[in-house]
DNA sequence: GCAGAAGTTTGCCAATTGCGCAAGATGGTC
DNA sequence: GACCATCTTGCGCAATTGGCAAACTTCTGC
């Protein structure tokens, strides 16, 4: 997820980047997205209009690409587990962890891009992107992981469908009930619970 | 996902809508994205250009638009099971149907989609938000079903999510693939079988 | 059927955006 | 420290976006 290299054009790469995507996330949340064009995004960025372009191809595209990523760490923490065991099981564990280490500020952006793309149609594509973009590099690891192909073979992305999926429906419910933080490790466990026992019928029905 | 009105005025709408998204289907399979203009589209489609940014957004939306859609069948049909059926299970024999009702040339188009949206990375949100659309229509009708609201339960959001994500995954492979159209019901049926069984491990490996 | 309401299409037009190109700046390598 | 690769930026043009109001089409009630 992100850029691999290590020297330090990699990394001011990506602090650029994220520097354009908090003030565009910042300018689209005080402003509102039509109100915001994307010289205002490079002034507050510090970089020129024609760079901006140069990281992201509209203003929708940088919103959602603000705040700094768990998908990353995610798949980090997978290349550490023992290659044995079963991959959705881990994964849950590591998703949970990963949304319990965050900190509010993280999780706040979380929410406030969720609502923000339900207040914008505009910017819902960009939101699908980021998690199918996780969703394949999921997928890749769990086949380079089970000797798979992820092309070829349902499994590997299968899976990676599953993770995606628990965690886009425990985020929104969690956002849509307006919880405290504590609430979401606990939504996210229920439901790759709800999958590992194969979604007969609704849980508990209240 | 169709305009639900029912008289002439709708029809027409559907119509226009689909004249644009296959020309524009048509010219970015004939010239590549980058040599279409929505001007060149308009023609095709016997609109003028101001009224396709009634219709689509872009370009890349409009493409990912072609074809005869097949979620708003799958929908429909759900609407007619036995609402004490397990979701799952009534949506995984219905998807398997609907694909297997597919013309030639609706597959084709879905195929050619797909290698499109893989060749042009522009496409790709669009391709994600319609699955994005479809998982959340059908999310709603699963609660409906069941009694259980969308927005606060789990239980709808990751049928839905896992419906799609079969439907993602078995389209992809067999793109990828290049294999004759008997083989997308087969392998259709084959990920709703993984499912069912909790993703353990690699079900056949090769 | 027909008059008025409601919804769509279109042209016009200004503001915004997308992007190729080439020059300058900056980090990486030996 | 010299050379190479990469990133940033300004310039400029073509494409796109989207408000507005006029012309048209469909719908509704009578």
């Amino acid at each position: 997820m992100t850029g691999s290299g290590t020297g330090l054009r990699e990394i001011k790469k990506q602090l650029t980047r994220e520097a354009i995507a908090d003030a565009a996330y910042q300018l689209v949340l005080d402003k509102g997205l039509e109100n915001v064009t994307i010289d205002e995004i490079a002034q507050l960025a510090f970089i020129s209009p024609r760079t901006f372009s140069n990281y992201f191809s509209c203003k929708e595209e940088a919103v959602v690409a603000a705040g700094s990523p768990v998908f990353s760490g995610i798949l980090e923490a997978l290349d550490e587990r023992p290659t044995d065991e079963p991959p959705l099981h881990s994964l849950g564990e590591l998703v949970v962890d990963a949304v319990r280490d965050r900190t509010d500020e993280q999780l706040a952006v979380t929410a406030g891009k969720l609502r923000l793309s339900q207040r914008y149609p505009a910017m819902q594509p960009y939101e699908a992107a980021r998690y199918d973009a996780f969703e394949t590099a999921i997928g890749e690891r769990i086949a380079a992981r089970t000797g798979t192909e992820l092309a070829t073979d349902l499994y590997p992305g299968l899976v990676a469908a599953v993770v995606t999926g628990a965690l886009r429906v425990a985020v929104a419910s969690w956002v849509h009930a307006d919880a405290p933080r504590e609430r979401l490790p606990e939504l996210l466990t229920e439901a790759f619970q709800e999958l590992a026992d194969g979604l007969p019928l609704p849980a508990a029905s209240r």
